[in-house]
DNA sequence: ACCACCCATAATGTCGACAATCTACAATCT
DNA sequence: AGATTGTAGATTGTCGACATTATGGGTGGT
């Protein structure tokens, strides 16, 4: 089954990024070139540089001369990344704190208040697309392309490997209050406060996401030694 | 002449970013793969690869069925740049505040000074040496490895483009004193003023180095029209 | 003289094959 | 038996050639 025309790696690398998505890729699993070479019917250069994008964006991991991985955060890795998240969204947001309508804040407040509904209702792909779409509308007024490329490549990765969680860590009225208080904060007009709130926002997260893959792996596995 | 064997993809990459130190290579200017090739003595493989990963790190731009071509920074990039460095150093020096001793503080201030006197005598090599690693001491305490690594991602691309300018646009006592400033921040142990300290310092480089580039291509092509 | 179209040229995108390197298993030695 | 070394298979790194696409110049028409 080729791919249509366009230009390979692109498709590639969605074919790969769906994957994952998908979870038929395990983290830690290698990916074999030549595999995906004849799973595609191409050859393995445009191959070759799918996987090099996706090592550049954090999704793989490469050794020289054995191969691509598929990537495994640690826990300090992904709270990491998520601090790191926080940090930038923070300031992205603050920095364009003045530029923020009521008509915005409101349209920001409903999402908030049907984020807990989806929640409550059990709709979690509603839930984490809205969650999505309200962050983006946070960070729309950041004129900063930096820090909106490095913001969206943080995304990206965290996105795939954790979007099964968001679901699950916070109670809906919790998702709900959260999301109202970045609200205020914006509202207050505080730029140190606002950056202090959203920070602490995706730190928490990170947290408890780590806490929920530890129990995760202990319910399932039974309670091993602990490395 | 061939290259040293190991991996030939990272033997390029240096050499193409010692080509732009050198200014061998001119802002927008097109990179040839099979020009490359010749050049090294090697096939076009291991050159596309590089090519790829410089644009990853921002050095070079990317367009379709056309080629790479080395980035040239607008000076609205540019400043966004040096404000995405000063949110992350400033975050990641202000998170490792309270581990720095009080030994570290007085290597700092002696680096500051030395930085001074480098800039006063015209030693133009030795202040961007000890500039770098000034920051880099700064930035020992980050635990954050994403933040490491975003930052470094920054420091590479901005050191490249414009380590030209960093000598000449504070004057010696500037130099020295706003370093100074810095290190006042640490030992005040208070994280938002140091952050805040930190995100100016980028802030008016990037502003100054644009200006000074302004002036530069006015002196240079006499007053031409501003498009 | 100017514009549109066509074609030659050259560069990128892709391919299949070979070379260098790593991994795993088996044979050998202590 | 355990450890070590050697070898065979598989996988990545590199190569040269072909296919496809962008670019520039020239030709013809208005």
């Amino acid at each position: 089954m080729p791919i249509e025309r366009s230009t390979y790696k692109d498709h590639v690398v969605k074919y790969i990024y769906d994957g994952m998505r998908e979870n038929r890729y395990k983290a830690g699993e290698k990916i074999l070139e030549s595999h995906l070479a004849k799973e595609l019917g191409i050859s393995r250069a445009p191959i070759r540089e799918a996987l090099a994008d996706l090592v550049r964006s954090g999704l793989l991991e490469y050794k020289p001369q054995v191969g691509n991985f598929v990537t495994s955060l640690s826990s300090i890795d992904l709270i990491d990344s998520y601090i790191a998240r926080g940090v930038l969204e923070g300031f992205a947001v603050a920095q364009g704190i003045d530029s923020f309508t009521e008509e915005e804040l409101k349209q920001l407040e409903e999402m908030a208040h049907k984020m807990g509904t989806f929640a409550r209702d059990g709709k979690h792909k509603a839930l984490i697309d809205i969650g999505q779409e309200f962050h983006e509308k946070l960070f729309s007024h950041c004129t900063n392309g930096q820090v909106v490329l490095f913001t969206e490549q943080l995304s990206l990765k965290l996105h795939l490997l954790f979007y099964k969680h968001w679901a699950r860590v916070y109670s809906p009225k919790e998702i709900c209050d959260r999301h109202l208080e970045l609200i205020d904060a914006v509202r207050k007009k505080d730029p140190v406060l606002l950056e202090q709130v959203i920070r602490s926002h995706y730190f928490d997260t990170g947290l408890k996401i780590v806490e929920q893959e530890k129990t995760n792996i202990n319910t399932m596995k039974g309670i091993t030694d602990d490395n």
